[in-house]
DNA sequence: GACAATATTAACCGATAGGTCAATTATTAT
DNA sequence: ATAATAATTGACCTATCGGTTAATATTGTC
């Protein structure tokens, strides 16, 4: 991709400090605003997170809200994925299990950008209206397409897509943006790969057992639910 | 409750005044902390929504931290409601529609708490750490006792209560928290009561229909679902 | 009205914030 | 080597923050 045109010198190759600078500042700045909000965060922290000082960090971003406005659009960027080319031909069941699965996985085991999406919203998303009002608007309206499609062909019970599209991201990124939540009151320190497994085996089968009809009936093996009482020896205990 | 012994001058009555302060600035700083966390607020501008001076209401709260504490603590007062005194003889079907349908109410007409808790969460729950650890976790083992109990009855369909309870936390609030997400995609400047309404028999029929046995063959009249038509004219109208 | 407790308020303080700048050092191409 | 560009860095600026103080005004009881 790199282009020199003949007879010209060669361009002052930028080296890959600034990429790999660029690059570390951000996710410091990443964590340190998942965790402590925009206002939360000073420059001076996200510096001694990457040993730079402050001025240095300025170098590479003009600005604190830049900092931040670059930070949520790698964000945006790395979420577009899951979905992605849905059509009425394929099988619901499919789609939203692995929707619903990798939902859960990535809430649990890169839960920062979560955390900085949801403080963005609850502040009123002032940096993120205009993604949300168009491109993710269209996201919806895509995907609602197909959903009703589902549904007009009887592959899936008749609910509000877009209703549904929020009770699956609401029940995922619980575990990323209440992880401290999920944590105390589970008496755990991290989420192990049981529980994640567990949690996409849960989310699932509520999820499909409702909108896909005659799903448990087909899908529902020996430990597929949590067995109660295994449960409560485990995931409550003291 | 007042005493007075004989003899005894009247006692200086403290007046509404500080009353009437006290809880105007907890209602500005509920609402100024919710939206911008924190950091992000200023006593000057929880001042300025009171129109007292910035020492008044240092006047009231020795400092802002203690300030935010108590607007927590008034928050968490006002929760302990809700699933109170639930026991193995009752309908599960009818205490826990009632449960989702609350919460979404409240989510929808108030959602400041909600919001302001969320962010306390996200931010590692440094002041609510010890509530959860203890009076949550309480409260979850009681629900989760009862839960399991109803299991055994076959009036619930064997499933984690904890990640239950989870479920129906994140569904319902998620309506509070990501309310300007939910507006803005729905193309929406509030709630309106039907939208609640519609809110609170979708969720309640995708959770009640996964966890009670034979549910939707024998409660899910016309309607209680949404048409998925009328719906794609009435909620993504552009 | 007198007295005491409560409430209001402007002015002020030290700390920290985001951001700038100029001087210095390191890197790269010729 | 040298010139040009990129990168580093300490010092500095102004604004705002949370919090204090001390003086004044208001309120409630007798």
């Amino acid at each position: 991709m790199v282009q020199r045109k003949r007879n010209t010198p060669k361009k002052y190759k930028p080296g890959k400090i600034r990429e790999q600078n660029y690059a570390r500042i951000l996710d410091a700045a990443e964590a340190l605003f998942a965790t402590h909000g925009f206002k939360g965060t000073s420059m001076m922290q996200i510096a001694e997170r990457v040993n730079l000082p402050k001025a240095n960090v300025h170098y590479y971003f003009k600005s604190k809200s830049l900092l931040y406005a670059k930070v949520l659009e790698r964000i945006i960027d790395t979420w577009n994925q899951g979905l992605e080319d849905i059509k009425a031909e394929d099988d619901p069941k499919t789609v939203l299990s692995a929707y619903i699965a990798a939902k859960v996985q990535n809430a649990c085991e890169k839960p920062l950008p979560s955390r900085l999406f949801a403080t963005e919203i609850i502040t009123g998303a002032p940096y993120l209206k205009d993604y949300i009002k168009e491109d993710m608007r269209e996201w919806i309206k895509e995907k609602t397409t197909v959903f009703n499609q589902w549904i007009a062909a009887g592959k899936l019970k008749p609910v509000d897509p877009v209703r549904l599209i929020f009770l699956i991201w609401a029940s995922t990124q619980h575990y990323a943006d209440f992880e401290t939540q999920v944590l105390l009151l589970t008496n755990r320190q991290e989420y192990d790969d049981e529980e994640i497994t567990k949690t996409q085996q849960f989310l699932t089968t509520i999820i499909l057992d409702a909108l896909i009809p005659s799903y448990s009936e087909n899908n529902t093996p020996k430990g597929m639910i949590d067995n109660p009482v295994t449960f409560d020896k485990t995931l409550l205990a003291v």
